[in-house]
Parts: C-alpha cells; structure tokens; sequence
DNA sequence: AATAAACCTGACGTTGACGTGAGCGTCTGA
DNA sequence: TCAGACGCTCACGTCAACGTCAGGTTTATT
C-alpha cells in the first residue's frame, strides 16, 4: 500500500497526490498551465510522476503559500528554473558561452534576485509583525495576572 | 488636494482607499463582512474613516498578504482583538476581573498565541527558502564567471 | 443656484484555483 | 479473464474577493 508503481520508480496520479497533499485535480492544472509535466506517461495514457516532479509540486506549493505567488507568476519562475538546468546541460559540451547564453543568464539572475527581494522584504514584514504579536501577547498575559 | 475631509480630521472613503491601497469596493466589503465599520457616517449618509479606521484596514491586508489569511479568519483575529480593548476599557471600571473576563482572556491568549505559531513557522520556512533561494543565486552567478 | 465631484446602495460580472460528475478506457491481482 | 480500483478527458459548478455598472443622493465650489 502507498507504494510506487510496478517495478518502474514512478507514482500513479493517486500516489502522487496523497504525498504532495494536492488533489489529483491540483495536478492535472499544473500541468494545463505547463507548470508540471509528468515525466512519464503508460502506453495507455496514464500519468507517471518522478520523486523530481514530486518536489517541483512542493516547490509550486511553497511559492503559492509562502510567497503568495499566483500560477502564471510561478510559471515565470518556473521556466527560469528550467533554462538554467538547460544552460547547465548544454554547458557540459559546448565549453565557452555563447552571447545568447550569457544573455540567458542574466536575465536568469535579474529574475532571481527580484524574488531574493520579495523574500527579504517579507521576512522583514514578518519579523516586524512577529515582535508586535509579542508585544500583543505580554500585555494580554499582564491583564490576566492581577 | 489629498486632505482630510472638512475640519472633522476624517477621511472620506475615497481618502481612505488612496491611502490604505485598498479599493473603495473593498473598503465596503470589509464593513459587509463586519471587519471594518467606518467610525462615523454624515448626516447625508457618507462614510468617514479616522486613521485608527486606516490603521485597521493595514492590519487587515497585512494578515491577508503576510500570512494568507482569509478574510473569515481576519474577522475572527479582529474581533478577539476588538473585545481585547473591550477588557482593557473595562477594566478601568471593575477593578477585580469576573470568571467571564477571566474566560475572555485565555481564549485571546490562546487564539494569539496560536497565530504565534503560524507566525513562527511561517518565518522558519521563509528562512529555509531564501538560503536556498541565495543557494541558487551564487550557482548561477559562477555559470557566468569563467 | 447650479455644476461637478464624490459617494450611496443594489445587483450582476469576473477571475483564479480548483471541485465535481459523466462517461469511458486501463491496470492489476485473484 | 474479469472485477474492482485507478485513471483519462471534457465540461460545467463553486467560492472568495473583489470589479463594474446603473441610477440616484450628497457635498463642495463657484
């Protein structure tokens, strides 16, 4: 029970869903919207998912919730992901950087470090808003004693 | 231009969705759901909005944006927060506490303490995320050197 | 007194992120 | 080999959080 799927390493849709704790109808959106292709399917037609994709669901599931990012904006991210694992593969062979290769990167980079800011702005705004809740809490707790 | 209304020292909801961000339609959203009732109205009918009104709709779209909240849950935050003040204002009075104030208060404190939580959670996963994020980031950057 | 700007109350529309069901094919264990 | 579980593709439904009119009122300014 709960296990992968024959012999092969991979999970069913079912599988998939119950240990990324999104519905299997989550899934099948993310995949509509190009955010998760499963990397498999059956000759019948049925979805196959890696523990790689497995992790892509957390990783879309945790720019949603911590970072309040909607589907098309984690689709950006996504695909940024992706080209740097593409450049790094074709880094294996082609040795020097092409212009355009170089122009992927940066624009990789300026990508990146604008979700580094959202992330440091809102771990700010949390801090602040956690030191408040502190503050919040003791004067609660003096009302109770006395 | 951009002033508050008359010589009351409030703001009509025009004023007061400039400067808190919000709409007006979400302005009086907030008040159908009873998070937000503006502290006065004209004698025509017209909402007037103080800063404590402005500084409560922040709080609202902080606990939306920062911790994804939703506005059912904002109404529970705001109204433990509300008979909060409720206790303090009538403490000045009573002297001793009841039984009921006494309940009041630990199911404030309970309620906050909890939210607490979800506060630090959330900040210990945003921590993770952004050493991973600045993981990601120096990869990226020695792809492009050499 | 009149005009424009700001606001009011319904009430229906929109959008994102799925939920839900129908009707049908596929897979696996006994 | 076949029953039951699992999955597939449409396609319409839902729910929160507003957006967007329409048709009338209030307020500020001239």
């Amino acid at each position: 029970m709960g296990e992968k799927v024959a012999e092969s390493g991979l999970y069913g849709i079912g599988e998939a869903a119950a240990r990324t704790g999104a519905s299997e109808r989550a899934l099948r959106y993310y995949q509509e919207l190009g955010l998760l292709t499963p990397c498999a399917r059956t000759p019948g037609g049925m979805r196959r998912y890696s523990e790689a994709d497995l992790a892509r669901v957390a990783r879309i599931r945790e720019l949603q919730s911590l970072l309040g990012l909607n589907l098309d904006e984690i689709a950006v991210v996504m695909r940024s992901d992706d080209r740097m694992s593409e450049i790094k593969a074709a880094y294996q062979g082609t040795k020097a950087g092409t212009a355009e290769r170089a122009a992927l990167l940066e624009e990789s980079l300026e990508l990146q470090e604008h979700l580094l800011q959202l992330v440091q702005a809102k771990k700010a705004a949390l801090e602040d808003f956690l030191s408040d809740l502190e503050g919040r809490i003791a004067r609660i707790e003096e009302l109770g004693e006395r």
